[in-house]
DNA sequence: TGAAATGTTGGGGCG
DNA sequence: ACGCCCCAACATTTC
């Protein structure tokens, strides 16, 4: 017998760990254990997107004659524990790269033949290196050397069927609703993958920074716990660079660097997994940020004044997801603006996001604050004014999420504060009551980063 | 995957 | 006709 360990890749297409089980024979036993070290964290939305997946997951895996077992509890005492009730010889699962899940299977593997799987990425960290085997820092010369690897393009069917499951104690799966526009099924996945490439994927260089379209493939959720596999998403985004029109080829080839920029990242905490710790540039370990927690809830619930950041924000808490150039905006705001520890932002975006993965969080994290791998630069900093007429140009994406500024004229859409009170009255709102005014002057807010960054550099 | 400050150019109004 | 100024539009530099 052999355990197939469910971790972050609930899917039957396209599954090494489940492949590499059946491959050994004698049966297998999937099994997810719901460990209490990671759920204790709050993450709501992604929990319950976790719980509806395994649901998912368990209906298709009885479909092909199997099931699934759920324990809860530690995994250094679930994995070992299952593994002795089912006499399995081996457990197969698929290799995750951050630093908990990294020490966890060390610590199983000293109880029980644990295999570990490649699978998460197109290619494994230690595939992506330079001549000399270091680490690549740089995203250009990462996603060369990535594109350079051969890669067959033809992702592992689903089993046809599945060696029967053994009795075996399992628990109920808590009961949740997956999170309203993610349908967590492997099905979906699929569906939005097919769907993504063949229609909105020609006009996505431009429109994925439309943050009042729906220009992205909104695929992250999927990804994150792999009811879609990162080849499968890689083979189907290299077939339209090969076969698509022109447009979509274009389109493709942008997305395809996007889901290079996701292994990037995991490819970072691999090889630096101090990163999620601290800054990985070490000039900027030792800045003094400000502890304004009245600026730091503001910028939480979304009522910083700035209507773009204000709309981000409060799509993160009311959705768990948010659009990704109003990620970059109201993430320069907090570092930027409020001068505020870029980890706060980071733990509020983990504990709010349904895709939320540490790799690709970090990441996005510190390359905004400057302190990362490949990072933007201190002095770019963005405006939110402008962003906002530039992404939004008529301010929908605003107006959706903050219904207090839906009879705003567009003219003030992304600058309320300037407009004349008798228009204040008229558009049902006044600013500093139903609307705050902005908390930070921008201008001043820039020329204070400027100042202490460059303080800080080197 | 930035924005502001500064520099350059050229058309048009005007004496 | 000509020179001057203003300023929009674009380019380059700087943070």
């Amino acid at each position: 017998m052999n355990l197939w360990w469910i971790r972050r890749d609930l899917r039957l297409r396209d599954n090494p760990a489940l492949a590499s089980a059946l491959a050994q024979g004698g049966g297998v036993v999937p099994v997810f254990v719901l460990d209490d070290n990671l759920l204790q964290k709050p993450a709501q939305k992604r929990q319950a997107f976790l719980f509806a997946a395994l649901k998912s997951l368990e209906s298709e895996l009885k479909k092909k004659g199997s099931g699934l077992v759920v324990r809860r509890g530690d995994p250094l005492v679930e994995i070992p524990g299952l593994a002795a009730e089912s006499a399995a010889t081996h457990v197969f699962a698929e290799e995750d790269y951050s630093p908990y899940a990294a020490n966890r299977d060390a610590a199983v593997a000293r109880q029980v033949n644990l295999r570990l799987v490649h699978g998460l990425g197109v290619h494994p960290p230690p595939a992506v290196t330079r001549a000399d085997g270091k680490p690549y820092t740089v995203f250009t010369p990462f996603s060369r050397a990535w594109k350079a690897l051969p890669f067959n393009g033809h992702p592992l069917p689903a089993p046809a069927g599945l060696p029967p499951l053994p009795e075996l104690p399992s628990i109920d799966l808590p009961d949740a609703e997956a999170p309203a526009g993610f349908p967590a099924s492997e099905d979906e996945a699929g569906r939005r993958l097919e769907g993504f490439l063949s229609g909105l994927v020609s006009d996505y260089p431009d429109d994925r920074n439309r943050m009042d379209l729906e220009g992205t493939s909104a695929l992250s959720p999927y990804l994150r716990f792999g009811l879609l596999s990162a080849r499968s998403a890689a083979a189907a985004a290299l077939q339209a660079i090969h076969e698509g029109s022109p447009d979509s080829r274009k389109g493709a080839e942008v997305w395809l660097n996007e889901l290079i920029w996701r292994e990037f990242y995991q490819s970072i905490l691999y090889h630096f997994p101090y990163v999620l710790g601290t800054a990985f540039n070490p000039a900027f370990r030792g800045i003094r940020w400000s502890g304004d927690e009245q600026h730091l809830r503001a910028w939480q619930q979304g009522l910083t004044g700035y209507p773009v950041v204000d709309a981000g924000m409060r799509q993160l808490v009311q959705t768990g997801w948010m659009h990704n150039r109003a990620r970059m905006i109201t993430a320069s705001f907090l570092v930027k603006d409020l001068l505020i520890n870029w980890q706060e932002g980071e733990r509020w975006f983990m504990r709010h996001l349904v895709d939320g993965d540490p790799a690709a969080n970090n990441g996005g994290w510190q390359w905004t604050a400057g302190t990362g791998t490949d990072a933007a630069p201190y002095f770019r900093i963005f405006n939110p004014i402008l962003q906002g007429k530039k992404f939004d140009p008529l301010g929908a994406y605003v107006r959706r999420w903050l219904p207090e500024l839906a009879d705003v004229p567009g003219r003030y859409i992304q600058t309320p504060w300037e407009m004349p009170v008798d228009e204040q009255r008229a558009a049902g709102v006044m600013i500093g009551q139903g609307y705050p005014a902005p908390i930070v002057d921008h201008a001043e807010a820039r020329q204070r980063a400027l100042a202490m960054y460059k303080g800080k550099r080197e």
